[in-house]
DNA sequence: CGATGGGATTAACCTATGTTAATTGCCGGC
DNA sequence: GCCGGCAATTAACATAGGTTAATCCCATCG
């Protein structure tokens, strides 16, 4: 359970879905395969490949990213410290889609056998890893509501509470805000306006002084509120699910929510 | 295998995706509880609730959808004849969003325990829930890329197509078209456009002899240039996978995408 | 220290889509 | 065969957000 161990943030997330026990944490932090590191904007898994066994974000952000054949491009999900992407697509199917890092970060593998072995053994961590999936999919649920129905401040301002509670819930955020290593052009490609709206809406965010971004990173200013203008509700994280949460600060704000 | 069982297009659906022995298709069959018959626009399951079972269209068109807290909505994915809603998340959780009737349906339902017998009796039926899950999900995010990137044209053009080719599958399209038994304001809600907008893409699509709507359904009068303008690639729906491709109109539809 | 280049910011202008509201068509019920 | 009401259609007008293109701001590198 080394605070040190390149998935500890999984577990800590994993944790919020169900409780584990040493035994399970062992086998998971054994399941690991080495950690490589990737600079900004390459490419994990591509299009068409097959994976082989699921990428787990030890630092840094990457995300799921499709194309249309003329070049416009959909971001479709963000990955984030403590994030596997796409457990059990890999025994099936070639991607549909592109995972690419969005910030230099490294990463490790869960190998298709030890996740297989894992989750014949062990019915408590398979339950997380649904869970898991599940929360990963109510999230794709938001992003088609956003999209299609939230204005651009509204959008750009959910993206902001959906990224701070996940970093929130595997302790990378503090009261004053969190890392956000993207681009406004790939935040962009994020909530589907341009480059030039992203920009003016960040303006605005700030100007009414919800949050501001800088070098990299997320300032909140009043999260409240940025709450309410997005219509946040972080239910569908199931952060209060079924785990505990562990440090007080995470408590406190997700009770203050 | 009567084809007059209330889910034999569930199964039909499902051998797209894998062979499946007598003895698999008999189990599924008499899984089945009784038919119910719904009327338009009534709630399957509502938000909050839990599911008991998976409920299976048997007839008629269903959606899922999500309101934001001042009306808004967003329908965010359709469940035609032969489609299950929500296998596996009836196990753990409450419903992130309400499941409703778009036209007079009716419906049966594949009972909690007997899904759990199912699955773990018969490994095939298993992959092929499977792989039906892991279709919705492809679905999901072509409808991220489709309300985020493509213009209202080749929305509303994507989304017939996906249509068209999923009752294909299932038998009931023909090569003039397919039933489409929903509002111009429910299709706005389904692909993020104002209902007056639908009604001018449907003219436009109308006009330039791809396709037209009249009386609850679709009549398809060029799909290839319908396909083209929509870029749409049907590979996501998994239709040519593992399984057979029955009758010969099929095979010959979808050979020719 | 100047050169280089990606990202951020802004301004000016443009267009796809939204809004409002009126009109029409259609189908079921009586 | 008429009534009532929802759905479709249209027109006129309004606006959120897109586009183009210029400038600015750094950070890095030689």
């Amino acid at each position: 359970m080394s605070e040190t161990s390149p998935i500890h943030l999984l577990i800590r997330k994993l944790e919020n879905f169900a409780e584990l026990t040493e035994e399970e944490k062992i086998a998971l932090l054994d399941a690991a395969g080495p950690v490589r590191a990737y600079g900004s904007h390459e490419d994990l898994i591509r299009e068409g490949e097959h994976a082989s066994g699921v990428a787990v974000i030890v630092s840094g952000f990457a995300c799921r990213h499709k194309m249309l054949p003329d070049g416009r491009r959909q971001i479709i999900g963000y990955f984030l410290p403590g994030d596997m992407c796409d457990a059990r697509v890999f025994i099936l199917k070639k991607m549909d889609h592109t995972i690419s890092t969005l910030a230099p970060s490294s990463v490790t593998t869960l190998p298709r056998e030890a996740i297989l072995e894992i989750t014949s053994r062990y019915p408590r961590l398979t339950r997380a890893f649904w869970w898991n999936t599940l929360v990963e999919e109510a999230i794709g649920r938001q992003w088609l509501v956003s999209i299609g129905q939230r204005t651009a401040l509204e959008r750009v301002a959910h993206l902001f509470c959906e990224i701070y509670v996940r970093l929130q819930s595997v302790g990378l955020a503090t009261p004053e805000g969190c890392e956000l290593p993207v681009t406004q052009s790939e935040l962009a490609d994020t909530v589907a306006l341009s480059t030039v709206h992203v920009n003016r809406t960040l303006k605005e965010l700030r100007r009414v002084g919800l949050v501001s971004m800088s070098s990299k990173s997320l300032v909140i200013h009043d999260f409240a509120g940025l709450r309410s203008l997005a219509m946040f509700d972080p239910a569908y994280l199931h952060l209060e699910g079924e785990g505990l949460i562990k440090d007080r600060y995470s408590h406190a704000l997700l009770k203050s929510l």
